[in-house]
DNA sequence: CTGTTAGCGCTTTCAC
DNA sequence: GTGAAAGCGCTAACAG
């Protein structure tokens, strides 16, 4: 493998001079740039990243962190929409993308801190936000160039995030306005971010609407359809009752379709059902689920330019942007009932 | 950031010796050795790991190569499981992996190519294989360290592959058992190595059943259910008339849920359907879609440990082991209708 | 505009 | 067992 002094040499230039035409340096001539170009050619050269990286220090190369259990590692293809957006982005600006997937948070905090320390990324994307996040305690305190997809409730940190709370206000009032009254809300994990904003703004609308806020209607599980029926189920036996569920994830609805099931009861008529995330195949299920749209591939697209604007203007990096995209409410089979059996 | 250097001063020894003891070398006094860790505690010291490569040549990063159309590039959880394998193993070996997504085949190769020119990687995992494929000929004349999940036709590589002709052979046999005499194929991008395959499987069971092999029943689309849709259309059209489908997707396996509503087809009854890759959410597809289970997770531990141990040993690199896992044909409605109304 | 000279932070002979 | 010195391949002042 060629080297910078071999094309050097070849040239009849020095190294450094090489090294300027890479960088497109402009005071240099355009007979020597010919030459050095013709050089590099011959011999094949690419120059090194490593050495690149070590003589300027920084790799351009981004972190992405993502934790999840084994099971639901991708059951929904959010985090792929993401990591796409990324990408495309990564690419334009020539930066690469480190992959770190982990079990646990513990285990997250661990390779996040490890990547940053060891110098391998410049920076790194955060999949999740919890509240009081160590991990996102330990990059501020390491003072390591991060984003967040979410929000951070602690502190001003870098963020992309979707309108959960709005999202969930608007999942409410559909419910509500197909004649829903006795509304269920299926949270995820309750330290995630995401899953209190959305159940915020399902609490809002039925306060502006004057509905009673029923705590026993509201239930926590993972982000499973395994957990989310069995949790509408403990429900049911507790005795609670509701015509109609907010989930806060795609999976989780399709539990409540699986409960419905169970029970005998009809989809939208005895049960509404509206998730998050609009998942491309819950078209196919019966009904066809109502959900809300997030931006995934938007997401990931902010969030890389804006950790790259933050690392390429240290000016800037001070500033803790925050981004907020919007969601839309698909409205499918499993939630609408007006006009029908009531 | 401590260096190297800041720690040896320190511990009051010279580099190398601190060196020494990161490297964990035994020719060294357990008392300096303890004299150096506590000064690398104290100064909160992390090698830095561009360095080290720069020094040792290679950088303990795998590339993973994804090439997929935009819409289509998760939509099943293939690669994710992929991935989480590979992560698994990359973790507990102490490597990462660098994702590389493109878009088509032609800004693959280019990608690829420059991740290891730029000796970003250390090898490159390729998640899918051509026929003919340019960017295994590019790898190779490199003499770049790759694994190809899927199977190369040409020359000798390392694989990691599914037994997909015996796959296509067992789905095509259980529809004959369930009593389906024209069976369709559909398949994905004709120059697909897994699509090619699985068609030969289909075939062979055919064959050795005494059934004609009509080629109008060998239907080619893209990965998507449109697609799938498209195509069993056009074959109704042109009169090819047919009562199962063998798809070498679960995606095409809903264009051909989709295409039995249309025209008003019962399944499994008139249409029995079989898909590959057994994608978690299909459970929900009504029938529920009977599907070959591919062991995606293990493919990517394979698949990485086999390039880390020929990066590991030199010796073994030019044996060009070919790793083939067994699936399993997992039976749902989709394709149940022994007993059912013939 | 171009060459010389130091590094970037770590590893690795080669001596002692 | 430990240190000195050279080098991995490139960049970046500093001169000229």
């Amino acid at each position: 493998m060629a080297t910078i002094k071999d094309v050097a040499k070849l040239a009849g230039v020095s190294p450094s001079t090489v090294s300027r035409v890479i960088a497109g340096s402009n005071r240099i001539s355009l007979e020597t740039k010919n030459r050095v170009q013709r050089a590099m050619e011959q011999l094949n050269y690419v120059p090194n990243a490593i050495a690149r990286s070590l003589a300027r220090s920084h790799t351009h190369t981004i972190g992405f962190a993502l934790s999840r259990r084994a099971d639901q590692a991708f059951s929904n293809p959010f985090f792929s929409e993401v990591m796409r957006g990324m990408s495309t982005v990564a690419q334009a600006r020539g930066y690469n993308i480190l992959l770190s997937i982990s079990l646990n948070p513990e285990d997250e905090l661990s390779k996040c801190l490890q990547l940053v320390r060891e110098r391998r990324v410049d920076g790194l994307i955060l999949s999740t936000s919890r509240v009081k996040d160590p991990l996102i305690a330990a990059l501020s305190e390491e003072e390591a160039p991060f984003v967040v997809i979410g929000r951070c409730m602690e502190r001003p940190v870098l963020s992309v995030n979707n309108d959960n709370v709005k999202a969930g206000y608007n999942a409410t009032v559909h419910l509500l306005e197909e004649g829903y009254r006795e509304i269920a809300y299926l949270s995820g994990a309750s330290d995630l971010v995401v899953t209190i904003d959305r159940m915020n703004g399902y609490k809002q609308a039925l306060i502006e609407r004057g509905l009673p806020l029923v705590e026993e209607r509201i239930g926590v599980a993972d982000f499973s359809e395994q957990d989310g029926y069995e949790a509408l189920c403990q429900m049911k036996e507790r005795g609670v009752s509701f015509d109609a569920v907010v989930a806060s994830d795609d999976l989780l609805a399709l539990g409540a379709l699986q409960f419905a099931e169970r029970y005998g009861l009809r989809v939208p008529e005895d049960l509404g059902v509206v998730g998050f995330n609009d998942t491309p195949l819950m078209v196919y299920t019966h009904p066809p689920l109502t959900s809300v749209r997030i931006l995934s591939y938007e997401l990931g697209v902010e969030a890389m330019d804006l950790l790259i604007d933050a690392l390429e203007n240290p000016d800037k990096k001070r500033l803790k942007k925050e981004i907020v995209l919007p969601s839309e409410l698909i409205v499918r089979g499993s939630s609408r009932r007006r006009g029908k059996a009531e």
